[in-house]
DNA sequence: TGTACATCAGTGAACGCGCGTTCACTGATGTAC
DNA sequence: TGTACATCAGTGAACGCGCGTTCACTGATGTAC
């Protein structure tokens, strides 16, 4: 395959993206390798610079395109729900079920970058783009509630019960603590 | 140096073993060296395999140290507060510190490698020590306050928002967020 | 207590390995006329 | 629309590098008599 058209190696980009995005979740940036996400595109790993200037800067731009996915689906749940409040609650279902705990792949970024992002240098891109992350999650949970004078104060602990419990309850899963951490976070957020 | 006596070769045991622990929390498992940690106790790292079976073996040791090492402190805490409440109060406080969000290497385990055990796999050591880990934090975090009927949901979702807000704070730390993570998380657990 | 010998903590060179990255090359694609 | 040529996406061998791990060796420590 010595030429592919411009239509072809955009979509081989996309797809080496794609496949980064969900492996820098699920693995972390150090376990995915260059070969590797070349070959889900089903090329061989040579190719790799004509599309991104390094493995830093792919993992830069899976990780944004990581947390865009969370805002796209966010949107679209609120789209599909009545009004703020069904849509918040759908929301926190979703992110706090057993489902999203054995996904991270397709999960939420914020919440599985959160320990790589916070060993990264303190200006790099890395960290950059995961606090737009956060940002524009914070936002869309904010247009989710109608909500007291203090929004703000509310809505970074949400987020904080919502990370933590999903992230303690990816590292005990295996051990009936994980299920019970869900549980009580959801009971926590949306009542009984 | 070639032969060092068992208290010497004991006392650099420990050495590397409390390297490791501030290392695996600070930087990761995948960031730390074998020559690094020897380095730590003033060897080369040939000698390694005297004292460790494999670098896997280090790190599950090391994750188990720096578990009991805040059981350890959370103890202390408890005999240097008049009552259980107050050494809830002082725990969250200093948990939710600007001081803890910076210092990882000595910081909460439980924390600091969520992420990392997350990904391992489901029958690991590693993981195994994490759920001992969490398990006893979560016991210490009971024997603090008096409670409600429900008591084992309030401590979940207690080192839930800890957790949570800790690991988000670091990696949104360098931005004015990073504060009010912590601000937020602190005012929820304590009160104003 | 002295002596002779076995033990073993630590050394440093060496190993195989897989990584990220580079590069000369190929040949279909895209473009200029 | 056809043709001639430049472009460039992808190939696969090669590179330097640092890692975890092994191993023959050294010589002070520990032990048996």
């Amino acid at each position: 395959m010595p030429r592919a058209s411009r239509a072809q190696a955009q979509a081989h980009r996309e797809q080496v993206l794609d496949a980064a995005a969900a492996q820098v979740r699920e693995r972390g940036a150090g376990a995915m390798t260059v070969p590797e996400l070349m070959a889900a595109a089903g090329l061989t790993h040579g190719g790799f610079y004509r599309h991104f200037r390094s493995k830093e800067d792919l993992v830069t731009q899976a990780s944004t395109a990581a947390y865009a996915e969370k805002i796209r689906e966010m949107e679209q749940i609120r789209a599909d729900s009545p009004d703020g409040p069904a849509a918040r609650r759908a929301f926190i279902e979703r992110y706090l079920s057993v489902q999203h705990r054995d996904t991270a792949g397709r999960g939420c970024g914020i919440a599985a970058l959160a320990g790589d992002v916070a060993r990264a240098e303190t200006d790099s891109p890395l960290r950059a783009a995961y606090v737009d992350g956060i940002r524009n999650m914070i936002g869309k949970l904010a247009e989710f509630g109608e909500r007291s004078a203090d929004e703000e104060r509310e809505v970074l602990i949400e987020v904080s019960v919502m990370a933590g419990a999903l992230l303690l309850a990816r590292a005990s899963a295996g051990d009936d603590l994980s299920e019970r951490i869900l549980d009580a976070a959801r009971g926590f957020l949306v009542g009984e």
